[in-house]
DNA sequence: CAGAAATTGGTAATCGATTACCACACTCCC
DNA sequence: GGGAGTGTGGTAATCGATTACCAATTTCTG
């Protein structure tokens, strides 16, 4: 192990400074020259050390990302797509997961930085405890929030736009007759909890449906699961149930089945992302789709125009999410045994 | 940016190596000129830097990973599992996708290594098509296959006993009544696939139960689902299906009983891997587990037994798995409407 | 108290690739 | 033929942290 640049010039009997510059094609160098370096380098199965060209160039080529846990399929789509961008300028992603701790995060971002990423890409875990060092980690190096973002707005952030999605999904079942709907999410200890509610009560009040007091856990299937049954036992079954995601969304239909209501006849279901299996779960999935590839375009080209030394606001792009009408919400056409029309 | 340990030396008052042995405690220095170093960093938030280290140390601490695909339950698993492991050790995971591609694992296999990565854990996508890039990086660091390997035995290998997976699979259904078992995998392009379907023949011939010709696809819900039909459209239903993996025996018990057969009552299905959704679909699916947390901890013990340049044959850990009974399979001691018992 | 031994600080080399700067050779034109 | 201009090769500095080696000082011993 270890060809060195060195090892190739000697080989072709020239210097390292024409080695180098036949290899890169940054200079001109004589024919002959450019071919005995090539073969030398061929044959001696020379590769550049990208360490070393990391420390003179002062840049890495690498980005790192954290993102809360890659066992939630939104975020792993995310970092798919991500990845996907920055193989498009042949960079390389270094990715983390926090764990859902504000610790494990900022201990992350610290090895990141240590490692001189050209950029990092965050989701940040808590929306108050990550604050410090997310913040930190922005005065070092170019840093873009995708989906989840910490209070106060110090860094960009790209994402959706939780109102317009709340409001689509909130209409749409409003025609298809719903009156009293209400909201299933988590706990508000992240960006996106707290927007989602709070866009879903603008929505609600603007469509003039009735709500009752939201369901909040956590962003997972078994907490869908809970929150089914805790409708079920509750006194009035809703006309519709919004939810802060998908896996939300899949047990609460099957809690919901399971407990002999009918999805979508007794009660519309709306979930959040399209995580690719909300097309394939039993009855396929009415959701929210968040435009991820678009989401990590825009974050990559947002790393790209930050300046470190020169200050710029904040950016924030809210990216218009679309609703995928499927089989567990009611037709807008069909009253459904309720009357039809909304307010 | 860029606070070096220069300036923490001037700053100190002392010289660099005076400053790196204070921050390091790799040798003695005096209580006073250890005292003025850390006050020193601390006040101009000095940071090694990773990139000079790494050139000068000549290892990088960064392990690089290569998985077929992230949106793979079974693969993300196996990931963060070898993330955890790493975490203990102080390394950390440059991670990267291959797409099910050999020709993309063959690049990013390329820039790990141009990266200098101290180790690497491949799952290879592909069992011949991969041989010549893998074996070629196995020659330049350590380097341990998980789950799926290349063929010729030439690099390390850990993952499950296949053999022992569909031995206690096929007797479990066998002992359930079934006489007549099929098994629903994977086209036979990847290690897993193969041994998967070998070691399903080897045990039904074992156990004495009858097989019809494999089907085989893709380790996707949507095969699962495409097998279902097909199997609906065939003319004798099996008492049993061994599936390659769980998404396959997810799709499957959907398509059968929106055909109108009843799981497990008419046909046990059987999955393969316990991905966390598997405990959690609908009727919760009896299934093989592979030992992920064990397979990753042998997989970074291996790493760090390679010596580069100390020839040493391959060696290959199967680990066995364990079958998880839930209610996609007809427990043993009920008949279940067929003459019970094995041959 | 002289001399050996132990401790600790500093200077400079090292890792590998890139490139500023210099030097040399060659061409062109008056 | 000599001076300006152009093209190309080589030497050595650079990036930042670590450490071999040397020098200086202190401590210990007989």
């Amino acid at each position: 192990m270890g060809v060195t640049i060195h090892d190739v010039a000697r080989a072709a009997g020239v210097s390292v400074a024409s080695a180098s510059r036949a290899l890169s094609g940054r200079r001109k160098v004589t024919p002959d020259i450019a071919e005995r370096v090539a073969r030398a380098a061929a044959e001696l199965g020379y590769q550049p050390n990208a360490v070393a060209k990391a420390l003179r160039d002062q840049t890495t080529g690498t980005i790192g990302m954290i993102v809360p846990g890659i066992g939630n399929p939104f975020f792993t789509t995310i970092v798919e797509a991500v990845e996907h961008q920055l193989q498009q300028t042949g960079r390389d992603l270094l990715l983390c997961a926090s764990q859902y701790r504000p610790d494990i995060e900022a201990r992350r971002l610290d090895t990141l930085l240590a490692r001189r990423v050209d950029g990092l890409i965050i989701s940040p875990c808590d929306i108050e405890a990550s604050v410090p060092a997310v913040l930190n980690a922005a005065r070092r190096v170019p840093l873009v929030q995708v989906d989840r973002h910490i209070e106060g707005g110090g860094a960009d952030w790209v994402g959706v736009d939780d109102d317009s999605a709340l409001a689509q999904a909130v209409d749409h079942v409003a025609e298809g007759g719903a009156r009293r709907v209400v909201f299933v999410g988590s706990r508000l200890m992240n960006s996106s909890a707290r927007s989602r509610l709070s866009g879903f009560e603008r929505a609600a009040a603007r469509a003039g449906v009735a709500t009752a007091p939201p369901l909040l856990g956590e962003f997972t299937l078994e907490w869908g699961i809970e929150a089914g049954r805790l409708l079920l036992g509750g006194d009035a079954m809703p006309d519709a149930v919004i939810c802060g995601n998908d896996q939300i969304a899949v047990g609460l239909v099957r809690a919901l089945r399971m407990g002999g209501v009918r999805v979508p006849d007794d009660v519309s279901v709306v979930g959040f992302d399209d995580v690719g299996h909300a097309a394939m779960c039993d009855p396929p999935l009415t959701t929210v789709r968040q435009p991820v590839e678009e989401m990590a375009a825009e974050a990559v080209r947002l790393l790209g125009q930050v300046r470190m030394g020169a200050p710029r606001p904040a950016q924030r792009v809210a990216i218009a999410p679309q609703l995928v009408v499927r089989e567990t919400s009611r037709p807008v056409t069909a009253g459904g045994g309720k009357e039809g029309g909304a307010a």
